[in-house]
DNA sequence: GTGTTAATTTCGGCT
DNA sequence: AGCCGAAGTTAACAC
């Protein structure tokens, strides 16, 4: 990897163009030839950018911007379209590499499966006598996340999200409009459960007889432990 | 901004929980206190992260830490959640800090917004006669793009894409289910302009009375300007 | 500030 | 390889 410190100008030009006025900033280039320019400021997102696969050319600046100022122009085209880069650097404050290595990659934990697996283990969020049918209940138009039977035996069909927006809504009702065209299915009714449900999504959902309910993640592993606990 | 390459391991808790195991990096730590880990690979998004506000306490590595040959570890703590970070630095390759200023920031061109902008300053385009009612109308279910009228003065929803999609078609079409229950504004007809629009979007559209516009972006640019040159 | 949508989204899983 | 949905999404913009 190369970390350059620079007073630089950049140009992208392709799904759209955008400028970057003159200024210091740090560039990266990767292994794969990808470049990011960072400003010291804003979050994890750069400026600007150049995605893998790509190229990384160092050319010659010419008359006219020699006269500016400009010492050095990389030249980033993307392999596989028109994207392209162009950077002016002036000042150079450092120009550095280093060999990193391969990264062994991230651990995550805590995402939407998690969400599923452990409200399928305490269905009864939903309410008394909730049983679970199945899991990933599949359909010919994807999979529905929790299928269970209410105190009454209705078969429920539950949509799971972290965040319950609109399309989230909309998933659930095309499920439940071909599940309700099975007689052996049908009548089925929809619960729409989320960590957070955007009122839009609520209105839409309500309007179509879809239940909504928000759930509590750290509940929910709360009563995985102390069932845990118990045994 | 600091730069920081070292042989490190990572460990976020908060929204999710995450480790990165044990790896030479790059650290960048930025004047707001934001902390970035990268790999020498994969796209702009760093392997990990802390987003401001954020504040980061460099600590003594406790006993067996010190056994684990750590020298040194960064706490970043986010300052309105819960949210942390925990670097433990081994060996540190490099470790350099540069004053970059403020940046003057992107100039962008060519986006969604500014899609609408220019068609709701030239909504003749649409055809002749037709004038503005407002943008970004606002419904229970979420803005409508550009709300207009046509020569006749018949009420338009206009629903404005980059690319064409049939999401773009579902999205009208709810809007205007909903715009045509309200009395006060029926009848409502649809139009989906969009600068490219995908042949399936196409059919559903005009299946369901939704007239297709295709812009052109150079085109109402151009209009644009050469009013401007007017005066 | 709250809330919603777009993004040069990126990323992962599955067909 | 393409499609679809999630993301610690982040960023811009209207109310």
């Amino acid at each position: 990897m190369r970390v350059v410190i620079a007073k630089c100008s950049v140009d992208y030009d392709g799904r759209l163009t955008a400028h970057l006025p003159l200024a210091t900033r740090l560039l990266m280039v990767k292994a794969d030839g990808s470049v990011l320019i960072h400003s010291d400021g804003g979050s994890y997102k750069p400026l600007n950018w150049m995605s893998p696969p790509c190229a990384m050319a160092e050319v010659e600046p010419d008359e006219s911007e020699v006269a500016d100022g400009v010492t050095a122009v990389w030249v980033v085209q993307h392999a596989k379209s028109e994207d392209r880069l162009r950077v002016r650097l002036h000042e150079v404050h450092s120009d550095t590499s280093h060999d990193l290595g391969v990264d062994p990659g991230l651990v995550k934990d805590g995402v939407e499966a998690h969400l599923q697996r452990l409200l399928a283990e305490h269905i009864t969020t939903l309410g008394d006598g909730y049983t679970l049918t199945r899991r990933e209940f599949m359909t010919p138009i994807g999979p529905v996340d929790i299928l269970c039977k209410d105190a009454a035996g209705a078969t429920v069909a539950v949509e799971i999200k972290r965040r319950g927006d609109i399309d989230g809504v909309e998933q659930l009702t095309r499920y439940l409009e071909l599940m309700n065209r099975d007689t052996h299915l049908a009548p089925v009714t929809g619960v729409f459960a989320a960590q957070q449900i955007k009122p839009q999504a609520r209105t839409l959902a309500e309007d179509r007889g879809i239940r909504c309910v928000v759930l509590d993640y750290d509940d929910l592993k709360g009563i995985d432990n102390s069932e845990h606990r118990l045994f």
